[in-house]
DNA sequence: CGCTAGATTGATAACTGTCAAGGGCGGTGG
DNA sequence: CCACCGCCCTTGACAGTTATCAATCTAGCG
């Protein structure tokens, strides 16, 4: 769990393997993504790093844990309209709103990095990684697109499904993926959040998935056993996610 | 229905409309705008302006009618993951991503802008312009966003009050709302696509709506008789929407 | 004036939510 | 090292919402 710096140097963070998976990178690139994700700070599960209202500005990382974009409906309903996983960035520079629609909260503890506004604008001002966030943007919206198909006309075992899929390909892009498991701290009544269902419903339709062997849970490490029934029964196509052929399974 | 150029350069075309209600544009700004609008072809209703698969290139716009982003599962359900009304643009230059991973369908006749690749390229080279589209863009993406939350969170009466409030807003900012009516040429099988329901069900809700005395259809024409309330009952806050404080009810 | 897509309506089934009561596991303090 | 506590996971019974299936009605259009 400890971060060394010089080792995030060596390896490369989770945001310079994410952005490296867009497009090739200077040294220069990696050097300056390298020191900025050795910025890093603790935050707690269940803190709010960004609340609805705030003006934006500076960027927000993360490199490890799991984090979610959210709004609450007044009688305290949530709804999760994003994950936030470890080198997923959210830039609120090039936010020409002046209030963010939505809040930041983390559903694991999380190491984070927060980018101050000048030294946003600095990175930005990198040609490749301006690129590269701007890609990572635009994905970040064709998520959007598929969760709303994921609500509006998938059933309740059809949306898990989909969304382990989804992530076990954004975990691998950040090398975060072993085979087909990947570690997911959160907890079932996120997973009710995001998929607009119940906690109890997503117990039982959890618990269809395991009997059906398609996928297994210990602790906090969820396995897809059978990726290529699992994808089928959620119809996932991972061409959202990349530009070109996905990695094979 | 007959568009006459000299008009639009007089009164400016709905992406005119639009973008100036982003922040103000220059003259020049106007007039290359102003020309670009007269460039419209008619497309007819159920039409496929973008297949899912096409290259991304260009721009699309449009001036008149209604039109959407979807998807389809291999069942033949369709979801619509956005409107896209008078003023709309897609704009597909920025897509880094080499295949486009929704359709674009027309719901009503339509007249439409399609821009070249060059075009599209000299219009964003004007700063205010492409200030202005991008401020669209992320307007739009905080309408994916608050349907997600709308999807996930909304009872089906909700949903559709939402919608409604939402269009209104969104229609009153190109001119296109008369009072607190404006024309939705759509049909409840497309209202069912985009609330994630079914169209009997649309059905029903809306004549919840009616018999609330919440809204009013003649024709194609929505009326929204009681704004306060229906805004109140789908916690529709419009800040999403606009940059400051929204315009009064 | 006949046609046809869309709007309505009723009856019934399926899915998902609500309420409530345990059970289990990790984490903390003694 | 162990007991206690709290959060989360599970499970059962029942209610509410939404989907299905099918038939009829209606309005715009050629």
């Amino acid at each position: 769990m400890k971060v060394v710096p010089g080792g995030i140097a060596a390896t490369g963070g989770p945001v310079l393997r994410k952005l490296q998976g867009f497009g090739r990178l200077e040294e220069a690139d990696a050097t300056a993504l390298a020191l900025f994700e050795s910025g890093t700070r603790l935050a707690p599960s269940g803190a709010d790093l960004i609340c609805e209202g705030d003006r934006p500005e500076g960027m927000l990382a993360i490199t490890e844990g799991f984090a979610c974009r959210y709004k609450l409906r007044e009688n305290g309903a949530r709804q999760i309209m994003a994950y936030l996983i470890p080198g997923d960035v959210c830039d609120f520079e090039s936010s020409v709103l002046d209030r963010i629609d939505h809040a930041v909260g983390t559903l694991s503890t999380c190491r984070i990095v927060r980018v101050a506004p000048e030294a946003a604008r600095d990175l930005r001002a990198r040609p490749a990684l301006e690129r590269g966030l701007r890609t990572a943007a635009l994905v970040d919206e064709a998520i959007l697109r598929e969760w709303i198909m994921n609500l509006g006309r998938r059933s309740a075992v059809e949306r898990l499904a989909h969304l382990f899929c989804e992530l076990l390909v954004r975990m691998r892009a950040v090398g975060l993926a072993f085979g087909n498991s990947y570690d997911l701290p959160i907890t079932q009544l996120d997973l009710a959040d995001t998929t607009g269902m119940t906690s109890v419903h997503v117990n039982r339709s959890l618990g269809e998935l395991k009997r059906a062997g398609l996928i297994e849970r210990k602790g906090k490490r969820l396995t897809l056993c059978d990726l290529p029934r699992l994808m089928e029964m959620a119809e996932f196509r991972p061409n959202y996610l990349h530009r070109e052929v996905p990695v094979a399974a």
